[in-house]
Parts: structure tokens; sequence; C-alpha cells
DNA sequence: TTGACCTATCGAGGTTTTTCGATACAATGG
DNA sequence: CCATTGTATCGAAAAACCTCGATAGGTCAA
């Protein structure tokens, strides 16, 4: 029940291309193509998908998808050798709610 | 009519200090004394009052102050020798609806 | 076991942010 | 005009962030 951290996660959103990831992964099925693995797409994406789009490196995209995690706002699922990133609604909902209330 | 930028905004509130110079800003009767200037606190707090509450300089409260300011989440309104900022609740407004939307 | 593949981590460069003190600018009161 | 006061800007040092390539770790197929 960890607690939402507000700068952790305006961080996360203080980038152009972490934006774009988390708002691809709004519609995964409009943006990524359905992996062979993971039950359809509601485990969510494989990062290779999510670095295919987003046009930067391995590692980069790594990086930003534990920092869009570690502010609560994407979910990991490891299955094999994938890494299936989706979205966590509760954190978004929480942080409307903080915008609207404390800041 | 400029239009926000969302980066820019989320920069701006990735600092707990800015986020709470905002969070003042809600009630400013609450948190700062009615300064002689200004018809009572309509026009916003000054610089002084809120870099006092901050504990930061007076040269790293302005600058914020300016960050604030180009992301459209406050209004300055300069009277005499005091400049009087305030919250632009219009950007706020917007910026839950991008998070409730966009995000 | 070996090799191929997916993801995470490490190390490093360049850039941006943070924060300060010093200084410049503007307005006010003698 | 001068000194004072409130604010903005400048320059700089330290810290954090961005992004990469290289490498390490785990998993699967042959």
């Amino acid at each position: 029940m960890d607690r939402m951290d507000p700068i952790l996660i305006f961080k996360a959103l203080s980038n152009e291309t972490r934006l774009r990831i988390l708002s691809w992964l709004k519609e995964p099925e409009k943006h990524f193509p359905v992996h062979e693995g993971g039950d359809g797409l509601s485990l969510g994406v494989c990062v290779s998908h999510i670095q295919e789009k987003a046009g930067l490196s391995q590692s980069t995209v790594s990086h930003y998808l534990l920092l869009l995690q570690r502010a609560g706002l994407v979910e990991a699922a490891r299955r094999g050798q994938w890494t299936y990133y989706r979205r966590n609604e509760r954190t978004l909902r929480e942080l409307a709610a903080f915008i609207g209330e404390q800041v």
C-alpha cells in the first residue's frame, strides 16, 4: 500500500518519451503488435516493442520504464524472458485527485 | 491563449519547494501576513513573504516563481516595487484534464 | 552445453537543474 | 540626488538527469 510520491511522479512525467510511453500504454492494441506470449495484451507490452516505437536505445527505454515503475505509474510482469509493462491506473487516479486537492 | 506545455508544467512541479509554494498560494490568508499594498490578497503574495516562508535565498525563490510562471501555474502582478504572485487556476484545471484524458 | 534472445545494470559523456552570493534594476522616501 | 527596499538577473559550483554502448544475467531451443 506504499503511498504515492508526487515528486517522483512529476519527475517521471517530465519527459516527452516517458509521457508518450504512458499514453501508448493506454491503448496498447492501437500502438503495438500483439505479442505471441502474454494473453493478448492484458499483461502489458514487452520492452522491445516499446523500445522500437520510442526510437531510443534499449538501455534508455529499460531505464525509463524503471523510473515509471518506481513512480508507481506502471507495473511490470516477468514472463520467461519477457517483461511486460502496463499502466497502473490507480496511481493516475490518485495523481488527478492530488492535483485537484493538494496542489 | 498560449497552449499548456505539459513538460514545462511537470518540471515545475518536480520540486518540493515549488509544490509547497503552489499549495500555500491556494489559501494565502492562511499562510501569509496581509500585505499593506495590494488589496487584501487578491493580487497575490509578494516575493519576500514567499521567500521567508520557503527558507531559501531570494534569488532562488525569484527563480522558482519564474519557472512556475513560465509553466503557466502562477501569474505575476507588478505594483510599485512589489511583485505579487497568485495561482492560475485555469492551468491547474487544464492539467487535471490532461492527466485524465491524455496521459 | 552452446548460442541466441530479451532485459537489466554499469560506466561515462554531455546537458540540465539546483542553489547560492553578487550585482543590476526599479521604485520610494527623504 | 541619495539611500533604502523589493525584485530580477548573472555567473558559478555541485548535483541530478539524459542517453549511449558495453556487458551481465536469465531464459529458451537445439
